[in-house]
DNA sequence: CATGAATGAGAGTTCATTCAT
DNA sequence: TATGAATGAACTCTCATTCAT
């Protein structure tokens, strides 16, 4: 959920943008038509703001970042970053809550209960190994700002609040001893660890991208798991 | 050259890396002693200079260190700084050269070529591990100096020189069929990607530290990666 | 001109400086009526304008005074404001000179030709203290307006011209050797400084509010400046 | 008394600087030189700074000061203004009881306690006078520093210390019955308001500036409050 | 060598004003 | 007419670097 900083000035827009974005079920960009008698902030910019950023975050990084080069790729004054966000720091919460969101989102994505463990698993895993991929921007912006004088509790308890389903199911799966007796979080991080690092080596190509590479990928992370 | 005075950690670790590995000690001594008859005046005060800007990043993140900043915790004054390094910039490409140096001297330290290949490895991921964990501040500078704009490909390089043994010993290991016939970069990583999630949760508090819990960890890596 | 709604306390002023002040009412007309045909369409929202001024210069300060504070004060939006003035200094400027006319109609409310002349001072006295402490927002305007980049020769010129009925009466009462035969700018400033210390000692609370104290007060300046 | 935030980042120099600066006994230009061995803050520069300000503000008041207009008035560079004050408030804060300080200490300059009351009090009203015309810049700033958001509780509070002699001695005139027994107060604010409105006629060339006037005004000051 | 005051470019942020709706 | 998002110049403050001492 955003907090109560929110994303801009009116406190009507800033209410509902909270909750739309605390569940990105929809896309933003949409609900500021909702009265065309008046002007309001326009989705757009928002979108350009966080593509702007997210792109800049991957050349220069974040400690590079500033908003004068956020509102020249955005196309926009550098004042009107402010009518979007109060300050840098609400800027860059913002999108991390949004990237974060999207994240994990992604995860469960197609997701058949029905299936095999293994099979959701290995969906799981694929679903995010290709979300690190195709939003490489976000990834990198995510990595840095953990990193960054920016992440604070609050930003935190986001992630924890977000993978609960995820959470549920690797308990699942270890109640029915498809999964090792392990605690949960061990399980978690070997799995996130596992889609990272082979991010890693897919985009720096030292691993090349073919299905059998992925397979043997998720199969090294599996092993290791898997009761 | 480093003067009489120069002693402390920095001699201590030159002769433990010498004993290890005849690599890391020319690099060691290339980091520091180049161009001697300018810079390097004063062994202890360069000490001084690693452990302030290690702390403060530890502390306060990369983004937000300042070489005056660095000064004050050294006890030093600002100018004093640019007679030992150029810039900020050789400043902490300088240091990290250093920590890179040293995590890798860690990795191999006490390996006995003639023990069994699961134990060598659970001894190198051991070693790993805590090294991590004890010098936590080198791990926060390294971490947040790879997305930082000073990472270069002068940085990169390193890297691979440094773990060159590491390397070897892997294609070994495959070469016996003890470790999957994978890419080997996919077992490094996969290697490395369980020693940085277990830290993380060791650290955060999340998984407690006792030796039951190593071995889980070590576990998950080993099934994973094992022929 | 002032449309249907333009009454309240606006028309109230007008018809009371009326009865007191030929000058005074030319003037105020003056001032919210040139150019009728673009501007003062709506003398609600103007008097709203100007409260919201008042108030937040009392609150905050004329330096800390921003044209989006006065609109959201005054419960209009920002480009509304330039539908009344032309810009923040014509703003500025139009309020000045209705608080300062305001203070000098205040003055000589209530004065009795017939009564003698220590009474129709101390009367005048009273209506000035009075004046000062009710309407402070307006004062505290006036005394930072005169301090400000915006305070001109026009401005300066508005306060000679509104005070001439006083200036005859002093005048007249140094004629009768009622007061001292002293330069009347001498005699002005003496009383205007005597109501401006005594209203500060009773904001601020040094001196306590009662009709002794008052008495006390204008005996100071009587004394001073009486024959 | 200067406060705890004090001049610039050396703790030491802070602590000299601000007992001195609160004593205005000495001038605190020639104390940086005590240790010639380390190059020190420097009393000229400071000199440049508060000559620098008072000018300006003079020129365009206090809400039109910049921090780069006083380095530029100043001779120097902006970053330069914060070697010497954290903020630009601790600059403001610092120059107004530097005036503050030095206007109460002309009061009672060259005071004989053996000289009749009346004498003594015209010596002190032509002090304060002469003060105020001579160093007009300065009194320029006081008056606007009182009206602006950084005139603050302890700004207040120096005002009352420094006026502790002053406020005994009227304390005695009274009890001698040669001041009016009303409440102190009212005897100090009529005295400096007359003052300060006199000081403002002969400025404004309203009144010209000769013994005569000036004895004429201090009467009607006189006649007020005395017995 | 060591010092720390001095520098000035560049950062984040504000706000009077404009203008499409 | 009324709106409020958009603008960009100008503000305060930071900090890597230099240099006289």
């Amino acid at each position: 959920m955003v907090g109560p900083r929110g994303v801009g000035r009116c406190g009507e827009m800033r209410r509902r943008a909270a909750t739309v974005w605390g569940l990105v079920l929809a896309f933003y960009e949409h609900i500021f038509d909702y009265d065309a008698a008046v002007k309001l902030k326009d989705g757009e910019k928002l979108q350009a703001i966080a593509r702007a950023t997210f792109a800049l975050v991957e050349r220069t990084g974040l400690s590079g970042l500033t908003m004068a080069a956020i509102a020249r790729e955005a196309g926009l004054a550098t004042g009107t970053l402010y009518v979007y966000f109060k300050s840098k720091e609400e800027l860059l919460v913002g999108l991390y809550e949004r990237a974060k969101t999207e994240t994990a989102a992604s995860l469960m994505s197609g997701d058949d209960p029905s299936a095999p463990f293994r099979s959701r698993f290995q969906r799981m895993w694929n679903n995010w190994l290709q979300h690190r991929l195709k939003h490489y921007a976000q990834v990198v912006f995510l990595e840095q700002y953990y990193n960054s004088p920016w992440f604070s509790d609050a930003s935190r308890n986001l992630s924890a609040r977000l993978i609960k389903d995820w959470t549920d199911l690797i308990d699942a799966a270890k109640a029915q001893q498809i999964l090792k007796d392990v605690p949960t979080a061990l399980l978690i991080n070997s799995f996130g660890g596992s889609v990272r690092e082979t991010a890693n080596l897919l985009r720096s190509g030292t691993l090349v991208h073919t299905d059998t590479h992925l397979a043997l990928a998720f199969g090294l992370c599996w092993d290791g798991i898997k009761a």
